[in-house]
DNA sequence: TCTGGGGTCCTAGGACCC
DNA sequence: TCTGGGGTCCTAGGACCC
């Protein structure tokens, strides 16, 4: 049996446990610049707010209804990410974090007295006691079902109690009809709208229709999709792994209209990446940059230019990277055209430990040294300490973040006083 | 005026090799 | 006039996830 736990509207909750006060009030959380509504708590969700609201558009309905909105604080969505996680780790031998607010557990390698569901309910007290985050827990045979018994774990609270399982065939079926088709775990818009269009409405239908078909149509991906939600295990738990793509894109808060000014952008998202890349003991030998403009711009033909660059050595070095995207950016980009969007992908990514030379360029162990000391400064002494001469982090272009709350447990200028 | 960011997997088709 | 067959690697693009 697998379980999926997934903490309850995970931003928002974070923000609560600092401000209790908001329990039972709808609140938000806000992308980038705050842009875009990211999270909403179930007051929220109530008031009609869909998820990816922009907010110029909400800005009104939030106002009138005393929505209270936060920009995103991800310091403080990690921390309690963690805290949630290593006591999940403590309960569980076999587990895989999924995402910042979900983690599959292997049951059947579990050692458990007494029921699976007393085992689960006693897991989110446990939880909810010592971090203040409420979480759900589905258990089915396979993933895809415990994916669906989360949902209706959350969707039943009363009824479930916030732990729902799938134990036997009938209540497979049931669920199985229950669930909307484009609520199934892969099936996105794309898929959902050429299901509907052939009379497929739930998960159920969708496991009447001929392997053939779902095989041509949606790849094998898709009758694996059918197997789990046939109760035939498909998909193990997955091990952690090195990323195999690192990337750091931004929206501007206006559109740039000059190489120099998007270059010190490009500059800083590439120095940004390395350290990531540094981070997970990895070196890169290939990068994209891509450009684009404002694609919400209807008057506008969509500009999007992108361009890859082999690096002649394997490097983790912001000031390498920083240089090959430097000059990406120089071939796709000229002057005048707005840009209101970019970023830049690492990939071809390799444990640092096998780098391959290249015959004739030497492996530039000096920078390895610096960027080492480059990353145990920015540690001690705050991000942005020591950074390329080439790009002004933080100071020109800080991010809008108007509703920022305070990073109470991974700063301690921050940290609550209780008097 | 203002619309997020960071990932994964799979497949088709072209380049290239013997 | 007739012009092989089988394989691998790489990349772009499309689908999905949170």
């Amino acid at each position: 049996m697998f379980a999926l736990l997934d903490c309850n509207n995970f931003y928002v909750s974070c923000e609560r446990v600092f401000r209790p006060d908001l329990n039972n009030k709808p609140v938000v959380v806000l992308s980038n610049n705050d842009g875009c509504v990211i999270a909403r708590s179930n007051e929220a969700k109530s008031l009609g707010i869909p998820m990816g609201a922009p907010m110029f558009e909400y800005r009104k309905l939030i106002e009138q209804h005393n929505v209270e909105y936060f920009s995103a604080n991800f310091a403080l969505y990690g921390d309690f990410s963690r805290r949630v996680m290593s006591i999940v780790a403590q309960f569980c031998s076999d587990i895989e974090v999924y995402s910042i607010d979900e983690v599959f557990i292997d049951f059947s390698q579990q050692f458990i007295n007494g029921s699976l569901n007393d085992f689960a309910q006693e897991l989110r007290s446990t939880i909810l006691q010592w971090t203040g985050i409420p979480v759900s827990i589905g258990i089915a045979p396979t993933k895809a079902l415990a994916k669906i018994a989360n949902q209706i774990a959350k969707k039943f609270p009363e009824r479930t109690q916030h732990v729902y399982m799938i134990d036997d065939d009938e209540k497979r079926i049931k669920a199985l009809k229950w669930i909307a088709i484009e609520d199934v775990w892969g099936i996105g818009r794309r898929y959902a709208r050429k299901l509907n269009a052939l009379n497929i409405h739930t998960g159920y239908d969708f496991t009447q229709l001929s392997d053939s078909w779902i095989h041509k149509n949606m790849t094998i991906q898709g009758l694996r999709l059918k197997k789990e939600l046939q109760g035939i295990s498909c998909l193990k738990l997955e091990e952690v792994s090195d990323k195999k793509n690192i990337s750091v894109s931004r929206s501007f808060e206006k559109e740039l209209t000059t190489l120099a000014d998007i270059s010190e952008r490009i500059s800083a998202f590439a120095a940004k990446a390395s350290e990531k890349l540094r981070k997970q003991q990895s070196v890169c030998s290939s990068l994209m940059v891509f450009i684009h403009s404002n694609f919400y711009k209807k008057n506008e033909a969509p500009f999007y230019r992108q361009s890859y660059i082999n690096l002649p050595v394997q490097t983790a070095s912001s000031i390498e990277i920083s240089k090959y995207a430097k000059m990406a950016i120089k071939n796709i980009y000229f002057e005048g055209q707005p840009i209101k969007k970019a970023g830049i992908i690492l990939t071809n990514i390799a444990p640092n430990k096998y780098i391959n030379l290249n015959l004739f360029e030497a492996y530039k162990e000096n920078q390895h040294q610096l960027m080492k000391t480059i990353d145990t400064i920015n540690q001690q002494y705050g991000e942005h300490t020591v950074h390329l001469a080439s790009h002004e982090p933080s100071l020109k272009w800080k991010t809008l973040q108007q509703r920022l709350s305070p990073r109470y447990t991974t700063q301690w200028s921050d940290i609550l006083k209780v008097k």
